[in-house]
DNA sequence: TCATAACGAGACTATATGGTCTCGTTTATG
DNA sequence: CATAAACGAGACCATATAGTCTCGTTATGA
């Protein structure tokens, strides 16, 4: 059945229709799962975001469920950006640059939007809370603690690569994952900014 | 119909039968929908814990939303701890009481819970999100602006409260909110201290 | 071209839900 | 004691859901 050239182990044929169709399902799966949550949003409503029978949609996934840890997995699995290739610049920059990419991208509605929905099911399938936390906070964490390696001890750098980390997203984490405010980049570079002063030092 | 010695605006008239189903109730509610999440928990599972008819559930709160919100309401509306009566011992080991206090409280499975449920809905019911942030994170944040006042500038206060809270949180919060890890008392006073050490200075 | 795989639409089942209504019983109150 | 309020149980309704099945159509690939 499987093809020779197959180097992966998935067994479906990839044909230009199926894969076309996939990932308009995951598209309406973005759409109505990141406004409705998980346990809200229907397969009816994806299938029908997607322009698609619904049929389509188990022939694909299998059951809602497998549809949600396709989302997650395919929203995840963003590919490693390549790590900057010699720190342009000084220390201080190199980190700034890292945890403002870090923190634009986490607070982008869409991305609230998926930490909210993780969240809401982190008991029952805590395996997308892995792949969220995978593919956010513990690169973002490996990045800034590969950077301050340079000038410091390997604890040290891990040390404050984490609360680097925390003091980035401040109050303004919780006031946005509890919808109390909205993302707001100017607040975020300041925050950022206080946060090297305090953790690194002057720059 | 309101009796004249009621303070309150409340109309219904207190009744010790009434009162008691009503707590009969929120406890169930609490049971299914910090389990269940607000979505997933319905109010037929929530009559049933409380051993209670359906319709008193909606004679008491109205619809599900209402229930809901009276269950928020009633885990938050925790009686504000009175401040500490002079400052027992020196500003360090105040400002590690309060934080512990804040911390354990946080990450007790009960307000995890809570938190992972309001975070699902902070979209279409932000009030919620409102109840849980000025019930935690702003109280604690007060107080410990209110104790480093005595050695700091208003300013200076405020900023090292809020980076002392959310440096006490650390990694940690990411990790329980996304059913990574469970609460670890331990982990959480180490965090604590090195926190008070960054911020505050050597102790 | 032709067999096959994938498709859209939609009927269909079983179950669950929010919410209403009734009715006979228990509890409080004047 | 008697009236009224609050209750439990459960029937009831309209709607929604996950998941299956069929069937006629479209695209793929040899």
């Amino acid at each position: 059945m499987g093809s020779l050239m197959t180097t992966k182990t998935d067994p479906s044929p990839s044909s230009r229709l199926r894969d076309s169709k996939r990932t308009a399902i995951l598209d309406g799966a973005r759409e109505v799962f990141l406004r409705e949550g998980f346990t809200g949003g229907s397969v009816d409503a994806v299938a029908a975001k997607a322009g698609v029978g619904k049929q389509t949609v188990y022939r694909h996934f299998g059951s809602k469920d497998g549809l949600v840890i396709g989302l997650v997995r395919a929203m995840c699995d963003v590919p490693e950006l390549e790590a900057d290739a010699g720190t342009t610049g000084d220390l201080i920059n190199a980190l700034r640059r890292e945890l403002r990419a870090f923190a634009e991208g986490l607070v982008r509605p869409e991305s609230m939007q998926l930490y909210r929905a993780i969240v809401a099911e982190a008991e029952r399938m805590p395996e997308l809370g892995k792949l969220f936390y995978d593919a956010g906070p513990k690169v973002i964490r490996q990045r800034l603690t590969e950077i301050l390696s340079s000038r410091f001890s390997e604890r040290e750098a891990r040390e404050k690569a984490e609360m680097l980390v925390q003091l980035t997203l401040g109050e303004a984490y919780f006031e946005l994952t509890l919808g109390l405010a909205e993302a707001d980049t100017k607040r975020l570079h300041r925050q950022i900014d206080k946060a090297l002063r305090v953790i690194i030092g002057e720059g």
